[in-house]
DNA sequence: GCTATTTGACCAAA
DNA sequence: TTTGGTCAAATAGC
């Protein structure tokens, strides 16, 4: 007998975390082994190197199959056995660039719900033009966290709106909302923030259900094939306003893992062709700062990218404080 | 000219 | 009163 969702998703949870849990373990593993590995070729030594790498690659397909499993528990998709393999996800992810072990751990990534309430916020519509700065502060929206080394695509077109000095705050907020919100009336929002210098963490808080149909998120993917350490673009927060007027629009190229999803998706023609169709704005969808990676071209091989996290947030249950696609991101950040 | 970003002002919640 | 979130005019970039 199947468990109803918020029994089945907080008996997967603890699975999820053993999964988590596990990946980790195996990703300390892998550190080590290639440091050994490392060291070993720089003292020009290849004795044992083979046999270091095979058991880094094993690692790493145990790494990327907990992770995967995890996804896929969260998704609901474990009873219909469609756990990934490690092999499988490294088929995708082989290829990915050099490992760079310290550009990213998995310790880094913290996500956390505070808050699951029903979004209620509604402006008056009467007042809302004539009142500069009148809002409702959110109180019962519900949001959620992330914490991250360097600033990550969410696949989501944003645009910044505001910046502002928080008090006790090192860094200023940015403050971004949909791109879509006035011509699909998408509610979403997000904030910015860096809150460590050394290492840089930055600080990532959504606010609301996308309820736009962002196409570029897959086209974006799709079209995307190259090692995501190449085309990522981690902008630092240091000098946002001077250094990286990008930074509003930024997004990184990353790769996902398959996940099929149970509502029908529209084709990838169909997909530019909405996209184009719907010009808000070119700028809207300037979301890879090397526009040329998209050149290459990469055949799918099995991704998707049908992957839309805010379509995915009404399934997210208070106690299980992740959404599917945050796991995603981050564990696609893990590269090897 | 159009669009995105910046930034000071405004307002409500704490 | 302070702080944080948003608006919208000004500005910049294409």
């Amino acid at each position: 007998m199947a468990l109803s969702w918020p029994e089945s998703v907080l008996s997967n949870r603890e699975r999820v975390m053993e999964e988590l849990i596990q990946g980790r373990e195996l990703a300390s593993q892998l550190r080590r082994v290639l440091d050994d590995h490392k060291s070993t070729l720089v003292s020009g030594c290849g004795g044992g190197g083979g046999r270091d790498v095979g058991s880094a690659e094993g690692l790493v397909n145990k790494i990327l199959g907990s992770f995967a499993n995890t996804l896929l528990i969260l998704n609901g998709k474990e009873a219909d056995g469609e756990i990934v393999s490690g092999d499988q996800i490294q088929g995708n992810s082989s290829g990915g660039g050099s490992a760079d072990s310290s550009s990213w751990d998995a310790n880094h990534a913290i996500i956390k719900s505070e808050d699951f309430h029903e979004e209620i916020s509604c402006k008056s519509a009467s007042t809302l033009k004539d009142r500069r700065g009148s809002y409702k502060r959110r109180k019962t929206t519900h949001s959620w966290t992330r914490d991250t080394p360097a600033l990550t695509d969410d696949g989501h077109a944003w645009r910044k709106y505001g910046q502002k000095a928080i008090h006790n705050a090192k860094h200023p907020r940015n403050y971004f909302r949909c791109t879509h919100k006035f011509d699909q009336s998408c509610q979403a929002t997000k904030h910015v923030q860096q809150i460590l210098d050394d290492p840089p963490v930055f600080r990532t808080t959504y606010y609301g259900n996308h309820t736009c149909r962002d196409y570029l998120k897959a086209s974006e993917l799709i079209l995307d094939c190259t090692s995501p350490r190449e085309s990522s673009s981690f902008i630092r927060f240091g000098d946002i306003k001077q250094d990286h007027p990008f930074f509003s629009s930024f997004t990184s190229v990353k790769k996902e893992v398959v996940i099929k999803e149970e509502k029908p998706q529209p084709s990838d023609d169909h997909v530019m062709a909405s996209h184009h169709h719907n010009h808000s704005s070119s700028g809207d969808y300037n979301v890879s700062p090397h526009p040329t990676a998209f050149k290459s071209s990469c055949p799918l091989s099995g991704l998707s990218s049908t992957i839309d996290p805010y379509d995915h947030e009404g399934d997210v249950m208070s106690g299980l404080i992740v959404g599917p696609y945050y796991f995603d991101d981050e564990v696609l950040q893990y590269e090897f």
